[in-house]
DNA sequence: TAAAGTTGACAAAAGGTTTTACCATGTGTT
DNA sequence: AACACATGGTAAAACCTTTTGTCAACTTTA
């Protein structure tokens, strides 16, 4: 049924061992006449591997795992896409890990993923507060696999470890800053979940801006969110008795969610409020009053996410790599000077 | 390293035989006492069984192809979600395969599926005016390799074969109904590309619709676009100097398109123009005017991809299945009574 | 008691590749 | 003439399962 490399062999009056060595460019001994035969007859013979038995014999499989906590979020969707890119580029294969935030569900991919003998795994799930033992033992599971594994927006892990990251704390910091410098001296905050650490760092950045100014930090602005739609709301509904004039919220869509909340209260932006969000959103730019907000570069670290990973793969002992990448404001229509 | 069924023939005294017969519950002579110790030891000694080397013996390795254009929109993103939770319900994987509307990636993907012996593959990339002849050899090209494949919103193909669809006609339908019944008369469509199977049973839809209410149909009135965003700003462009009380763009993208386009003539929504969308994308729910849309089941097309893909690898005579899936309106706040 | 049937398990081949150690043959040295 | 050394290539094992035909050892039947 399929050509395989005896059939290649036998009409080439060869050995499959001389076809193997040929068909990979193993250095070895084998003239040029030969070398060229192979090739035409695999060429012509529509010669294609078999997958199942190269994987068997040298266990690997030219295929990475990226475990997401959900493929709709076009957070995760981008990065996805820039792995898969690359992969596609490397005639690697991607298989799709969509967790939905259920550790375990995480647990069974990544044993699923071992008994395939992926040869890497981008992790972008993060052990937030809750939970934390069994993410953690599944960090630790994946360890012990000695699988090349690339984490997100995670670098303080108990030993070395490939990560893609963003400066975050920059990300707040330029937000910030910008708001700052249209006149803006009551800013409230909208942040993601403390436990993790991109969101403290963002927070942080914040801060640095504030002292910058010399201007004193007001813990009463700032309301925890978990970067849904509706904490954005909430958000609203919990400043609304409150002072400002600004509302930064860590991610885009709780910023969408802020301005629903403001229009519920009659607020509009950016006449009476500005609003900042974080992420860039592809619809940020669409929306009726488009969204000033903090660029990552999702697509980058995707496809950073699948060089470190095949690099590691052909080279089992490269030292981990933490790549951190650049962040941007990106200036639209939601914020305006303060008269 | 690894554990293998050898190792447990070992420990128990037994044949490597006897273990895989155990293992796979297959129907055989095997005690009830040694059928029970064997399962216990590899309980015990975490055995996991080699992917690639089943594959290798059963040339089937438990694992689908999706082939999208693009995992960034959310209707594939849905899709897949769907698909993935099914597969991960019966322990099968999933291989993204994003084309990015390259049909010559599509067959780069599908011959990278073949060698990894696949066994089903859900393509949703569909065929439309342009570079047919590519997509209709890859689909040739995948009917060669006798691999299960799922269609979606595809039924025309030469012969039968599986495939999940909506129906469309309905949909067009009943929101065209929906704005007749508000008294609109004067309705605009914008389009999708004409090419399209399911882009052309909307809009007989639309059409049953006038026919019912005795109307005339005016084909001045619809613009073809390409369910882009930017399509659905270019039909408020083209349809400014034309009088119409209502917009029916056929998917969600382009209605976005429509408000914007209609804001930029001051006119609003639902005041000046009622508009309908066609998708229900998650965000049509969130804009400061809730887009009335057509809601599609996607993930329950997903999910019924992959059912139909699973059983047609488990029973290789299967006829071909086309599953078909109701659509709602779903009423919100961009459409309103003419006066 | 010999033949027939059952029971419980196994030997061995097959699936397609990679890789190492080895083998002929031919060429160049002394 | 005897040897060393290139040159061009191959044999065979290994990777881990699945599956079929076979085989002992028992038990039952005539």
């Amino acid at each position: 049924m399929k050509v395989t490399i005896t059939d290649i062999a036998q009409a080439a009056g060869l050995s499959p061992a001389t076809v193997s060595l040929v068909l990979n460019n193993r250095p070895s001994r084998i003239s040029e006449s030969t070398k060229n035969k192979v090739k035409a007859l695999a060429q012509e013979m529509g010669y294609h591997p078999s997958f199942a038995a190269v994987n068997l014999r040298t266990s690997r499989s030219y295929t990475l795992g990226l475990v997401i906590p959900d493929i709709r979020n076009d957070y995760y969707a981008t990065y996805a896409k820039g792995l898969e890119d690359v992969c596609q580029e490397m005639n690697w294969s991607m298989i799709l890990c969509t967790t939905n935030q259920h550790p375990l569900r995480e647990k069974q991919y990544i044993e699923a993923l071992y008994a395939k003998n992926i040869d890497g795994v981008a992790i972008v799930t993060t052990p937030s507060s809750a939970d934390d033992s069994i993410y953690d033992s599944n960090r630790e599971l994946l360890l012990s696999m000695k699988v090349p594994i690339v984490q997100t927006d995670l670098t303080n892990y108990r030993e070395p470890i490939n990560a893609v990251v963003c400066d975050h704390e920059k990300g707040g910091y330029i937000a910030t800053l910008h708001l700052l410098s249209l006149g803006h001296r009551k800013i409230a905050f909208i942040t993601g979940p403390s436990g993790l650490e991109a969101a403290q760092s963002r927070l942080e950045g914040c801060k640095r801006a504030f002292h910058k100014y010399n201007l004193k930090w007001d813990d009463d602005l700032v309301y925890e969110g978990d970067y849904t739609y509706e904490s954005g709301l909430n958000g609203i509904d919990y400043l609304c008795d409150r002072e400002f004039t600004a509302v930064f919220a860590l991610n885009d869509l709780m910023a969408y969610g802020v301005y629903n909340g403001l229009s519920k209260y009659n607020l509009s932006v950016p006449e009476d409020v500005s609003v900042v969000g974080y992420d860039d959103h592809f619809l940020s730019a669409i929306l009726t009053v488009p969204l000033t907000t903090v660029r990552q570069p999702v697509y980058e670290m995707g496809k950073e996410a699948a060089r470190i990973l095949i690099h590691a793969a052909e080279h089992p002992d490269a030292k981990p790599v933490i790549t951190t990448f650049d962040l941007k404001l990106i200036l639209r229509k939601s914020t305006r000077k303060i008269d």
